[in-house]
DNA sequence: TTGTAAGCGTTATCAT
DNA sequence: ATGATAACGCTTACAA
């Protein structure tokens, strides 16, 4: 199909009787035309369906305001940030075009084709390329990274080992000594979580009972993690910091199976206020990495940059929240 | 910030000593130049960094070679057709353009924004606009509706009411007989599910032990609905069919509360094929509605009004595939 | 094989 | 208040 051609602005003036710079003063809104012109030239235009070709403006403009996302599309917590920068992109004068990463179309592919859209500035959720290639990247446009440690280029994270942090406190101040903490494996985010647990657990002087099994991120890990966890039955903890709510369902599963109950023999905590720590019957006490704090500041980020001319790197660290749900409660009193 | 003046063609041509024509022919891969200008050219290209300017090209061009889809980006079902609807878009030479609903974006606003993008055709992901307005649309852009029941633009959608007859079929072939719907409201596809329900158990004769409990697709709804069907003990349902798997998973849960074993007493089955059905403890029988097929099919449709010229309008009605995990077993021998 | 020049639909400057 | 006219960066006949 030969994609028929629109409406122009040129079509619009000859109609009218005028030029198309006049039209064009009317579209931007900028003042000058007079009232009866405008009237018309509007008229005209509803009557032909007239819409703007924002290419060719943007073109002319050499400005685009668009502000390129890559995500992962299968993440929740991804497309929760998504929505709130969309928000916050059209509240501050901005478009966001989406860079789906999928199993065909690799990072740095998606970095490109946001930037053959002529998008200003690119926002990187979850980055998995190198501290190096980001760099490199972040030379050549503004960028912004979401949910990653890295310096030189602008950042917008939470806090994991602090999230860890109130997450023990909280247990702590439910009375529990007996702590474990059920891993995320061996990348940046799983090492972080598990060293916040460890400084927690160091800072209330209960070094001596750290107990780690190592977890991936998934429910699978947890029906072993429970049997290492239970086998010693003078030694059980009282409480599980699983590593993320996915891994947390499945303790909860497996202490169910084992007629284990949640929270009066153990409490577990979750991280991420997931969809599926909400759901009813799971209400998991869990941490929220405050997706939409974080969507706004990676997008103000982009803007200042591009804006008002910032050019040092900032790096936006934000502190995460406790959502205590039904899965944490006072140590049972009458313990071993 | 201003944008940086980027490098064109004209800056190659003039490096190289050529003219921008012969630049932009060997950008597009078309014979005639030398082998030896073709070096000369990509080589100063690449030294200066050159990108191309998609969007001039598309001004001149008059075809972009977009399809904007329109989303709902926290739905996981889309987000799955998504991924699959871009490369499949790849392969036949265009490139998806997403556009999230959101709070702050209806879906208006994102098929004008996805047009303002000039893409060539849309593609709508569970649209709730009306019939009439998708037609008025329709009739603008080539348009597919992806999920829903709809006449006079091209349609794709699974076949809510088959995959309930085949998993109504599936129990029946274990055995059972008093088998009970948990729906899933009173919209569109609530009520084909239902339907389906009600045809397959028709078809089986046994219309005197279909039972139908209201849900919402939540799992809220469970717990009530499980008083419900285990009121008379004499008359429990062997199995229940849920609308969807959310709901499904309530169901698990409450029966668990109660005692009561799947599938060793009564038998779950689910809708969607979603992560929560697949999670290891879930492992919940379900129908799946084949998200890659639907994406490719859409992506197909519209392509075929683009570059074939079809403009009549196609519907495809796919076929569920039922996804036999663990939570359905043969009926109990001792049924009282 | 290579160059010239006329668009494509806007915006923006400078006249009128 | 309105109109010419020159960009913007590319594609594409048509010419050389």
């Amino acid at each position: 199909m030969t994609v028929g051609k629109s409406v122009t602005m040129q079509d619009i003036a000859d109609r009218v009787g005028v030029s198309k710079a006049l039209v064009s003063m009317i579209f931007r809104g900028v003042p000058g035309p007079s009232a009866e012109t405008k009237e018309r030239v509007l008229a005209v235009a509803a009557e032909l369906d007239y819409r703007p070709n924002r290419t060719a403006a943007l073109l002319s403009l050499r400005r685009t305001h668009l502000i390129g996302v890559m995500t992962d599309i299968r993440n929740a917590f991804h497309a929760e940030m998504v929505e709130h920068m969309v928000a916050e992109a059209a509240q501050v004068g901005y478009e966001v075009v989406l860079g789906p990463v999928t199993p065909t179309h690799a990072e740095a592919d998606v970095i490109e084709t946001l930037l053959d859209f002529r998008c200003e500035a690119v926002v990187l959720l979850g980055p998995e390329a190198s501290d190096d290639a980001l760099g490199a990247w972040g030379a050549r446009v503004p960028l912004v990274a979401v949910g990653r440690r890295i310096k030189g280029v602008d950042a917008v994270r939470a806090d994991d080992s602090r999230g860890m942090s109130v997450t023990v406190d909280h247990l702590v101040g439910l009375g529990h000594r007996r702590i474990a903490h059920l891993t995320g494996g061996s990348g940046a985010i799983g090492r972080d979580r598990h060293a916040g647990y460890r400084r927690a657990m160091h800072r209330h002087g209960l070094d001596d009972v750290i107990r780690v099994v190592e977890g991936d991120f998934t429910e699978q890990c947890a029906p072993s993690a429970v049997v290492d966890l239970l086998a010693d039955a003078g030694n059980r903890p009282t409480a599980i910091v699983a590593a993320n709510d996915r891994s947390a369902v499945g303790l909860l599963d497996a202490l169910q199976r084992q007629g284990v109950s949640v929270p009066g023999e153990i409490s577990i905590t979750g991280y991420d206020d997931s969809t599926l720590a909400r759901m009813a019957h799971i209400d998991l006490t869990t941490v929220s990495q405050e997706p939409k704090e974080q969507a706004s500041r990676a997008i103000r980020a982009a803007v200042e940059r591009l804006d008002s001319g910032r050019t040092d790197a900032v790096s936006s660290v934000l502190r995460p929240r406790l959502v205590v749900r039904g899965t944490t409660g006072p140590v049972a009193t009458h313990v071993v």
